[in-house]
DNA sequence: TTGAAAGCGCTAACAT
DNA sequence: ATGTTAGCGCTTTCAA
């Protein structure tokens, strides 16, 4: 246990030949340069047996290159991240690139050291879903020159962005309501970037105005108490529309509809914002405005990769559509 | 754009002075190597005016070591792997080390290749929840001289481990059946390694047969209406007592259930091994086994980092406790 | 007090 | 058809 790895110049020395030699073979550039087959036989063996293993980082030092992307993520355990890192993961891995996953948990410090970190490994470029406005990240974006794609949450006008139209979507949104909607409540909890909560809230707010709604907006509270007063509240109130901004708030705010017997959809109507595989599982299933999850992913790791190969472009801003799923709460 | 990152030799260029003082200085080892205070403060700032930042791979080839982690994860959309997953990766941040993450989707091939992966990226250590069987394992990991520890699924004897004891946790959990069950029916949905849910159905088996129980197992189709027809039946056929063997199993469990208005507990009981935060949103609540989550990811920490630094000693399995949430459904 | 130089493992231009 | 060699950026021993 524990001796030295095996380098190309152990192998080199067991064979007989020099260290290019091996490295040419290993890299299955053996013909290219007229290497003998029997040779190259011998070299690939030996490397076997000695259980060869290259060491990337030397490989990286003398070529430039990692061949690593690194993925800041704002919160890992919840569902539409890990589906999203997911998904950013084997579309880069079939490009032939690893991944560097950081988890920042919405901390803002936390999210620049981890950056700086990425940063120090070399890595070749980096997806970003960050929780702190742009400002915070241009001095530590600006010492480096690597590109950097934004997914699901924008950095700047001039920074490569993938993700929806929040203020759209969630205009579209209402209309999805069967029967129209007299007092609408919206419901968030935040903790990490609320730029993009904001930009929903204020879609839902612009086209209430305009089509005459009742508009309230909530922060629904921590614990779980309050948050169950503050909807038998709203219900009291006549609100008869439900519009939970995210997947989690959907689930407590249906269950607590649920358990307050409030007949969903006769009496309260609701579409969450969001979508969650659990919704089907539901009585009745819950309505709700899916995020093409799968697309922002595959998009950020094409635009990224064009990036890192192409010619330079200014930064783009690529919106993609959410899909409504019907189903039983609305 | 693009230049070429600042290095240690721009600096000590720029300043006038060696290389080896510059290291010295960006090291904090500037006093220890009488460098003037003067020297040191010059140094540093050039080095921020340069926009410095080590090239962490030469660092790493020079040291023969990485300070990372590889972290092989079985499916990270599970809630509970998310779960671990931050957690170590919160711990292994706190002792200095990185982390390198990758999701194996509970694909024996890709996990193998994965692993090789990281391997090549010369990680200091690895923990692992493999998917494959530890025969499979054994020639990727044999090759190399890192550490490795399993986490929540077992390797072999010798091999380190932290998890639960599966059987043993499965019997106790009978017992918290508020009414002795009658006939019990253990719900599984089988995708990644089989041998710690046959733990578990094992220790309940015995459990049963020791007490009295009817038992029997099932394992849910996919479709949602096949997997509830097979509910709808044992119900019944007289199954008072439901034991789903995950935290998504459950769920589609208990919703199934109250689909087909099965009074819970009164009727039908319900607790789940393995928890959710969702569970607690429900009406009524789920009771349910929680996993040690945070100390699996602790302990699987610490015990790597011990390999890393300390003497050899035989592999060593640490079992540690679930904890049971009594809720409504029991 | 500081500098020079070797070497970590690898690749690629240049020699033979 | 294969070997030699110069670095990639860094640390660290030895010298001055």
């Amino acid at each position: 246990m524990r001796e030295k790895r095996t380098s190309l110049d152990d192998i080199a020395k067991s064979v007989g030949v020099s260290k290019a030699t091996v490295s040419f073979v290993m890299n299955g550039r053996g013909d290219e340069f007229n290497i003998s087959k029997e040779k190259q036989r011998i070299i690939r063996e030996t490397a076997k047996e000695m259980a060869y293993v290259p060491n990337f980082f030397a490989k990286s030092l003398r070529q430039g290159k990692t061949k690593t992307i690194g993925v800041v993520l704002a919160d890992i355990t919840n569902p539409f991240y890990a589906e999203l890192c997911k998904t950013i993961q084997e579309e880069l891995y079939a490009k032939g690139y690893s991944t560097l996953i950081v988890n920042t948990n919405d901390d803002k410090e936390l999210e620049k050291i981890l950056m700086r970190e990425l940063i120090q490994r070399s890595i070749d470029g980096m997806i970003i879903s960050p929780c702190n406005a742009i400002d915070e990240l241009i001095p530590i974006l600006h010492d480096t020159h690597i590109p950097v794609v934004f997914s699901d949450r924008p950095g700047d006008e001039n920074a490569d962005f993938i993700g929806v139209d929040n203020h759209l979507e969630a205009g579209k949104l209402i209309t999805f309501f069967s029967k129209k909607p007299t007092k609408l409540l919206a419901l968030s909890q935040q903790k990490g970037m609320t730029r993009i909560i904001e930009e929903r809230i204020d879609g839902i707010k612009t086209m209430c105005d305009k089509t005459g709604i009742e508009f309230k907006h909530v922060n629904l509270d921590e614990n779980k108490e309050e948050a169950e007063k503050l909807i038998q509240k709203a219900v009291k109130d006549g609100y008869d529309s439900f519009l939970p901004l995210d997947n989690l708030v959907a689930l407590k705010t249906y269950t607590a509809l649920k358990k307050l017997k409030v007949a969903i959809p006769e009496k309260v109507q609701l579409i969450s914002f969001d979508d969650s595989s659990l919704f089907t599982y539901m009585d009745p299933p819950i309505s709700a405005l899916g995020m093409p999850i799968l697309q922002i992913g595959q998009q950020s790791v094409d635009r990224l990769v064009d990036r890192l190969t192409e010619i330079q472009e200014p930064g783009k801003h690529i919106l993609l559509s959410c899909e409504f799923h019907a189903r039983g709460t609305h």
